[in-house]
DNA sequence: ACCCAGAATGAATGAATGTTCATTCTTGAT
DNA sequence: ATCAAGAATGAACATTCATTCATTCTGGGT
């Protein structure tokens, strides 16, 4: 997980060459993945088809098959890619060895949260497409809950850190946490479904907001 | 809009009454927008049928073609219903004559947001499905923002109206605003995706924490 | 009591889609 | 150069689903 430089490439157009390829299936695999990841982002999750992920990935039908077995695992799947690569991202800058200040550690997963070009609204759409399923799909939700767990253990220690570091007082650090966590979902959300009224400038702002009046020192 | 009572009743078995009824246009179609509700909310927007819908309603198939003149339609208009009456909602709280003091309306705001039972789980349901597929379908977007902004102007107007109640400073109405919406989705979202973790009681907790920090002098 | 506008039905239709599998092709090992 | 393992293909199949429409039925108006 946390690969983030693997995800959302080729798509080429791949005009000429029509000569057949043999690739590695853990190639094959990371590539339906990927093409599956814009299928839902353009056409919507309940548009997407076989033939229209294979023909993405310039490949033919009967390979979707072939290394995954079916299309609900195919999309299992790319699910399972998403969430881990979007929590584990999360994680791996909360436990942050590399940034030793919290403040700045805060800013940092402020800036992988809301920050990142159409890549990252791609992995947004597939997101909130599953989460509109998870409630009538158990599969979805255990997939998405087994690693939200994690980052919000993660985050509640942060935040555990931060308020005994700033001597805040009256802050309870994972009710603070579920907070800032919903919060920075409904601010995907409103970029997703209403980018007109909010700009990608303005959820930051929003969200370092909230930060700032829970952590006055830690962020200006 | 805004006529909570209306949806989401029915679903009776019918047992025994296989007597064909006629009843007027207006009643047919809400009768089939709540039974698409329950089957979204059930089964998930991708895997809804026309059949399924018209058998919960306890119809036959070719009604649904007669009242809405095809699944894409039914699908737009039940979006629209819930949309509607979700916002409609909200706003007929913040305009709220009824209810003069301000701190009790915004009490009365997260009651109806976060508050109700299996009915409003429902609807979430919906709320989100329609989400996710949003990024893909410029209708859904359309529909949704429409209502967004005007309830996001109310509530606006109403943190405005506080802001100088209680002279609170360095407090900007529309970014708070901005942020409490989120927050809100937020919350939901998390009480959709993963129940276990996230309880009623808890978000309400969360979003009560959100205003008091913001507006100390109107919740306590 | 009769009538008919139009509400309701559901079998039939055709298009779309997931899945299969016999066949072809590629590549690395021998 | 040859071969076998298995990766890749795509036409064919079976199923599911939205939509149609000829027919039946209901209830209010006369």
């Amino acid at each position: 997980m946390t690969d983030a430089s693997s995800a959302v490439t080729e798509a080429l157009p791949e005009a000429g060459s029509k000569r057949r390829q043999i690739r590695p299936k853990a190639e094959r695999r990371q590539q339906l993945i990927d093409a599956t990841i814009r299928c839902i982002a353009q056409h919507g999750l309940s548009a997407v088809t076989m033939q229209m992920v294979t023909r993405e990935a310039g490949l033919s039908v009967g390979i979707a098959n072939l290394h995954f077995e079916s299309k609900d695992n195919l999309l299992k799947e790319t699910l399972r890619f998403v969430a881990e690569e979007y929590h584990g991202g999360q994680i791996d800058i909360m436990e942050g060895g590399d940034i030793p200040d919290l403040g700045e550690r805060l800013d940092a997963l402020l800036d992988f949260q809301l920050g990142r070009g159409v890549t990252q609204r791609q992995k947004m759409s597939v997101w909130f497409a599953y989460y509109g399923e998870a409630g009538a799909r158990p599969v979805y939700q255990k997939i998405v809950s087994t690693v939200d767990r994690l980052a919000a253990q993660k985050l509640e220690a942060l935040f555990t850190d931060i308020i005994r570091e700033g001597d805040y007082h009256g802050v309870d650090a994972r009710e603070l946490a579920t907070g800032y966590s919903a919060l920075i979902d409904g601010l995907h959300l409103g970029l997703l479904a209403t980018p007109r009224e909010l700009s990608k400038r303005r959820a930051r702002a929003v969200a370092r907001e909230f930060l700032r009046r829970a952590f006055p020192q830690h962020i200006h």
